[in-house]
RNA sequence: CGGGAAGUAGCGCAGCUUGGUUAGCGCGCAGCGUUCGGGACGCUGAGGUCGCGGGUUCAAAUCCCGCCUUCCCGACCA
């Protein structure tokens, strides 16, 4: 029985592989700040591929991207009412600089709303200019109660896009195309996680925005992981900044803006969604090497096949590394790339060879067959697809049979012990919806026709 | 801030109840040898202000008092 792959280790619920793979095998350790994370070398190179992914899509959405100041000035931050009263509690002030006070602190960015929108306000003129859209790579920072490895850290890296629309319809269609073309295609074609996506209720949505549209997942355990978010921003800030430009009729008007962001955290959903007893496995699509061609033994000629093999995986477009340490044990190899996740695994020995064949081994599901070595290429393509799949169908069906139906929050709250509850919004209601708070549960989404998803959140 | 638990070698821990050789064990690390088709093994070795301060005692990792820190559950949240 595999047990669920958490992130924050309880005594008596710590997978042996936790050790290995996330504070040991290159994924992440505690820093000297509270809460705060390091990122190893594998681990970077995961989330490297999520922004790779994620920043050809937000290009393909027409946002371009820049880069905006780390500290802001307190002042910005408490322009917009509810923002400053849903950051303010966890914002890291700076006081001094260069050895003295500063007249005003400067906030470290919990997020780069109104900073951006002191510059939109200066570069935005004319309805021509519009749609205005940037994307920014960052790392920003929030004074967490309690942080979480991955998912909730002090610090993290993230993708922050922030827009400026003539329209409201405008803005609501491109926070709903960021978060269908970007989030959850990323999510569910490259990650093989599954999300709903839907609103968010005015008690979850984001501090300063009208609507919030999210992306939920279930993980391996049943709990439920916000993996996005896109926020209809209304007027909010365009009024509190004065982000006007000219309309097509000539008079003064304010923009309809959106921001969305996804973070370091989809590297902790990422895990928890498919992580197992030996270690991670990563998706093929996504994985930084998709493909390890490992020479078992180095004689007979298997050394010069092992290089050809690797060489004409690479030719055929797959993420390939060649494992020649035949001086450390078989056994810690497999295991090491095992932990890593890499999804196919080739073995070139004498005992294949012998028989013009290799060994094909999959990471989702651990099947090893024999192929013909002029069949590799082909073979690694395939297992590489089927993989992919399977990852997906996998977490697709452990949600659906963690997933009831319900009609009343006493229901909702039984179902969602250890997985999500359909339930009607009307039935909910925010009464519903404090009541299931008391219980330690929350409103996820809602979808269409009234459903709310109750879960418990990560 | 409320409720729990823990601080002993780089990491994970035992020892404490009932004070008493030189504070142990596993992993890791270094050297040598044997191994190498599923997390190798043997021998040797390096590595410690037992969280901090005080007290009791002939004697404190152990008992008492105070303090500090960290972790877990809750509130907050990408």
């Amino acid at each position: 029985m595999a047990r669920a792959p958490i992130l924050t280790p309880r005594a008596d619920d710590f997978p042996r592989w936790y050790q290995d793979v996330v504070a040991k095998a290159e994924l992440a350790d505690n820093g000297p700040v509270r809460g705060t994370m390091v990122i190893r070398p594998y681990g970077y190179a995961i989330w490297e591929r999520m922004q790779e992914e994620l920043d050809t899509r937000i290009k393909a959405a027409g946002a371009r991207n820049v880069y905006f100041p780390l500290l802001i000035p307190e002042s910005f931050v408490h322009r917009e009412a509810e923002h400053v009263e849903g950051f303010s509690p966890e914002l890291a002030v700076v006081t001094h600089g260069g050895g003295r006070k500063l007249e005003e602190p400067a906030v470290i960015r919990p997020s780069s709303e109104t900073i951006i929108a002191g510059y939109f306000a200066k570069w935005l003129q004319s309805y021509r200019d519009l749609p205005l859209l940037v994307n920014q790579w960052a790392n920003v920072v929030r004074w967490e109660l309690r942080p979480r490895l991955f998912l909730r850290t002090t610090e993290f890296l993230w993708q922050e896009g922030h827009t400026v629309h003539e329209t409201e319809d405008d803005a609501r269609r491109y926070a709903l195309r960021i978060l269908d073309e970007v989030y959850r295609d990323v999510m569910v074609r490259v990650l093989a996680v599954p999300v709903l996506t839907g609103r968010k209720t005015d008690r979850e949505r984001f501090a300063g925005a009208t609507t919030t549209w999210t992306c939920e997942a279930m993980m391996s355990d049943g709990k439920a992981l916000q993996m996005g978010t896109s926020h209809e921003l209304g007027q909010n800030f365009s009024r509190a900044f004065g982000i006007e430009f000219q309309s097509r009729t000539g008079e003064s008007a304010y923009g309809w803006q959106t921001s969305w962001g996804v973070s370091t955290r989809m590297v902790g959903g990422l895990v928890m969604a498919h992580g197992d007893d030996n270690g991670l496995r990563l998706p093929p699509r996504l994985a930084p090497i998709q493909v390890v061609v490992v020479l078992v033994r180095d004689e007979d000629g298997t050394g010069p096949a092992a290089e050809a093999l690797a060489a004409d995986l690479a030719a055929a477009g797959h993420r390939v590394e060649l494992d020649t340490a035949t001086d450390t044990s078989y056994g810690r190899r497999v295991t090491d790339w095992e932990l890593k996740g890499v999804p196919v695994r080739i073995e070139v020995g004498p005992r294949e060879l012998a028989t013009g064949k290799v060994s094909l081994i999959r990471r989702d599901n651990g099947d090893r067959t024999a192929v013909a070595l002029d069949q590799t290429v082909a073979s690694v393509g395939e297992a590489l697809d089927a993989a992919q799949g399977a990852l997906l169908a996998e977490a697709e069906s452990r949600r659906d049979d963690r997933t009831a139906e319900v009609s009343t929050v006493a229901e909702a709250k039984e179902a969602a012990q250890d997985g999500f509850a359909r339930v009607p919004w009307r039935n909910l209601g925010v009464e519903g919806e404090a009541e299931l708070a008391a219980a330690g549960l929350s409103v996820r989404c809602l979808l269409a026709d009234d459903v709310a998803v109750v879960g418990r959140a990560y």
